[in-house]
DNA sequence: AAATTATTTCAATAACTATTGAAATATCTC
DNA sequence: GAGATATTTCAATAGTTATTGAAATAATTT
């Protein structure tokens, strides 16, 4: 996955009401679900509703089918796969471990009271 | 990590600039670099930079400390770690491996020629 | 072929986001 | 303490995004 395409999928994920449809879509599975169930799943108006597909369409996170009147939509596994892939590799220097707690060297140095003002606080 | 934290750290990172910073900033390592070093390497104005780098603060995905008249940014691992743990959990149903391709049954059966104008087309 | 169901399209609008320029604050050096 | 350097704050603005209501399309049922 490159770049556009990671940005796309985050901004894609990086809402409320879309961030749901995905999470309801990955539980549907393979097969999907009607567009309808969905909006009735999360209380969400039909338009509203195409409003997202076609964000996580384009971001590529979902595909769609028609079934009778009903449009089947359906969460791309891969797609999430490639993200979480360029996360790892961008983000954390290719290797998740990068990405945990640090381990201190040794326990800090206790410190008498009169001292204590002088040790900045780091900001936030 | 819950859903709001992982909102926000998806929103803080669905943004070119905010991404490229981030990426910056994993570079740089656990000691983190200067604001200024951050807008000389990506060309950005020093307050456009302050404003991104409030945004991925409150995501929780940088810190800050005084250096002199310098303000050292670093990235928080853990916090790019545990979004990755999120997304792995919630949306590819806890293991990784749900997101691969689905692998075929078998492989699909010949069509005639004649047969060929029958077989919808998934819609995109 | 009319009515019904499922979804999309379109236009309007409110809310939010990123960028800019100018001014303020904080720290350091002379 | 005056001047220089590093960064933040503030206000204005342009651009983007999510939601809504009304109307349109598409497939099914009667």
């Amino acid at each position: 996955m490159k770049r556009p395409d990671a940005l796309a999928a985050l901004a894609a994920l990086a809402q409320d009401n879309r961030l749901d449809i995905f999470r309801l879509l990955v539980e549907a599975g393979r097969a999907g679900m009607p567009a309808g169930a969905v909006a009735d799943a999360l209380d969400l108006a039909p338009n509203t509703l195409t409003f997202h597909f076609d964000r996580l369409r384009d971001a590529g996170l979902v595909t769609v089918r028609r079934d009778g009147r009903s449009m089947i939509y359906a969460a791309r596994y891969e797609a999430m796969n490639a993200l979480i892939a360029y996360l790892t590799e961008n983000c954390c220097r290719g290797n998740p471990e990068q990405c945990l707690p640090v381990k201190r060297e040794s326990a800090p140095r206790k410190v008498r009271k009169s001292q204590r003002a002088q040790i900045a606080e780091p900001v936030s």
